[in-house]
DNA sequence: TTTTTTCTCCGTCTCAAGACGGAGGAAGCT
DNA sequence: AGCTTCCTCCGTCTTGAGACGGAGAAAAAA
């Protein structure tokens, strides 16, 4: 028998996916957490093998969940099972520890298979993220602005929320040249032409984060 | 016996939906579709009184298919169950004859008194969600960039490519003084200072399509 | 201890941005 | 026929943005 636990903050998926899995004779659901927190405790109480993990919870995110979960049971699998695959998700979730990831558009025989395969030792990546994959791969390993410095990433934030160089000497208490300086050398680092780029980039890969949902 | 149909591209969610919705004995769930134009064809055929509909799918949305769900069969009841709340979602399904609005985040317990309520004529509408609709409401009724002409919405999204007045006027083919003259347009009429602040205001505000799945 | 990185600030210079006001033509509405 | 809206373009003027080069101080790495 496989132990698995279902980790979602929404009741319908983790009945959703319970639904299926107790159809399976070998796999045998020992809990259900809708919290990070709840899903540490639960894997600390019933040590399953694999545990299939939500990203995006009320609570904290599965990221931090998972990391923690491996830190005491090294051993556990840990299939990410959520609904997007975007780069913000995606990596922090890999280094994380996750074991495979798939999305929530998966099929009952896929998650049931990816959960054989879990315990076989196999990953399973979801096609569209694998793709994203072998693109950080390929391109560069790590976006531009991580070459950013703190303080750089600081003025790269105020000009993600629009402001000019007069509104972050103030907000940074530096002088407005100061600000400039930093001003040219993140449009230099990012490649970028002005600071409007650069707030398109704040916006659109994480520097900024927005509040949806 | 309530008729109910699930829409939802995600199995493991209309599984889950339906592995509760059976253990109600007034509600008979007659047929499940994964995408927007099943769920026209199940209608049709098996005329539910109430469709469980997500609004996020592969295959366009679900608030098209709402619409011309409501064009067929106007006493149709259709429950908004999706993971987004924010404006861009939220108001065309409204706008669209949804019935009630709910989060997956609902319990077993809330979705069945949703579809008893929307049997009965009262809607259901989610916390975080009725709150949008009183400030919007309260506010503006809509976005300021609806009140931007067709040509200066086209300005105002290259402005949100992070393009200079230079390439704007090479894209639309048009001279740089017409593109200054909507751009100040655009500013005054979005109420922001500089081109920048237009930027930001386009890629957080749905004038600019992301490809976040 | 020396070297490198980072943060801070200065002056100069060029140019794109944007405000302001004016104007002609096309299309649609009353 | 008038009126309004929209798109187009013009000139002028002010100012913020950004490039370029230089530099001092503190902290971290070598």
């Amino acid at each position: 028998m496989i132990k698995v636990a279902v980790v979602d903050d929404h009741e319908m998926v983790r009945k959703g996916i319970i639904s299926y899995l107790v159809t399976e004779p070998e796999i045998d659901v020992v809990g259900e957490a809708k919290s990070g927190n709840e899903a540490i405790k639960l894997v600390l109480e019933k040590r399953p093998e694999v545990v299939l993990m939500d990203l995006l919870m009320e609570d904290g995110n599965g990221i931090e969940a998972t990391r923690e979960i491996l830190q005491h049971e090294p051993n556990c699998k840990i299939i990410i099972i959520t609904s997007f695959y975007d780069d913000e998700q995606v990596f922090p979730a890999i280094e994380a520890g996750a074991f495979s990831y798939m999305l929530k558009t998966a099929t009952a025989d896929e998650v049931v298979r990816a959960i054989r395969k879990a315990v076989a030792g196999e990953p399973i990546i979801e096609p569209k993220v694998a793709n994203r994959m072998m693109n950080r791969l390929r391109k560069q390993e790590k976006k531009p602005h991580h070459d950013l410095t703190e303080r750089e990433l600081e003025v790269l934030m105020c000009i993600g929320e629009g402001m000019n160089n007069q509104e972050i000497s103030a907000e940074l208490f530096i002088g407005i040249k100061t600000v400039k300086t930093h001003v040219s050398n993140i449009l230099s680092k990012l490649d970028v032409a002005d600071r409007t780029q650069a707030a398109v980039y704040a916006n659109r890969n994480g520097v900024i984060k927005t509040n949806k949902h």
